[in-house]
DNA sequence: ACAAAATAGTTTCCAAAGAAACTATTTTTA
DNA sequence: TAAAAATAGTTTCTTTGGAAACTATTTTGT
């Protein structure tokens, strides 16, 4: 019985599935997507950066980053201007319609993130925290690497 | 600098999307997808099954199902047929083709984690298993209990 | 026994995200 | 300094997967 079955895998598409639709769920209300969460943090906590940089820090593509990025300008939670000294970079700001929803946002992903630790204690969630972050790393360094 | 940023969702994505790419590039010589896997998976490891199981095995949408199985079907990795009790539901059988492929998939899933976990030493590695799965079912509970 | 409810699958529509090809700027280099 | 390479963004196409509406079969409750 004991087989090789990297089960672990589906757990990875699971947790991240769920995650979504929860998201999702509580953000339709407030009039964003569950993918423009992490987009309109980083231009909160940041205030003012180039769009490149979404790219680098949640390590996602720049076709996705331009699409999600038209979309909240679209809907007016940021606004984009080409930077003074390199004319191919865009320069993102939040709106303050961002920054007023931006607690309220903190605020889901933190209900979140308490839903998916429920079961364990305390000392288990830093545990998970920190190989969570490990593992995220390693394999999208080894992915990146191929793609040279 | 104490804020709550819920920043591990990004690392629950992350570690989603580039699991999957490392599945795709490998499977894809073998003329399947990375999404496709789990359900072959199920297949060969069950020998028979109802449909229906590979819904509440993987916590997948059945329309989901429906369509990764009729891929499955065209491509001859599985067989369907009606089961002789119940009119409504679809028993599930796996070709030689699939069964032929099994084990270099269970290889593939295998280098898989193994790079997730490089980092880790081993028993990091199985209380990351523990823990990983501990939250995508405690998540899962919650969504799926929301929708009824 | 038959109408209502539940169950199994399918199909259509939509969102999220990567790959690749493209444009437009800068930077390098010969 | 002009050609080549690198960089920043955009657009198009594709894959993955859920939601909801639909069909077709049971199963239940009266």
């Amino acid at each position: 019985m004991e087989q090789q079955t990297s089960e672990e895998l589906k757990y990875v598409s699971m947790l991240h599935r769920k995650t979504q639709i929860f998201l999702n769920e509580r953000t339709k209300a407030l009039g964003v997507s569950g993918a423009e969460v992490p987009f309109i943090f980083i231009a909160c906590r940041m205030g003012q950066l180039p769009q490149y940089q979404f790219c680098t820090m949640l390590d996602i593509s720049k076709g996705t980053v331009a699409k999600v990025l038209a979309g909240l300008e679209q809907e007016g939670y940021i606004t984009r201007s080409i930077n003074a000294e390199d004319g191919r970079s865009m320069d993102v700001f939040p709106t303050q319609k961002a920054l007023d929803l931006y607690p309220k946002l903190q605020e889901i992903g933190c209900r979140c993130m308490d839903k998916m630790t429920e079961p364990m204690t305390e000392q288990e969630r830093e545990q998970f925290f920190l190989l969570l972050k490990k593992s995220a790393l390693s394999i999208s360094r080894f992915v990146d690497a191929l793609q040279e």
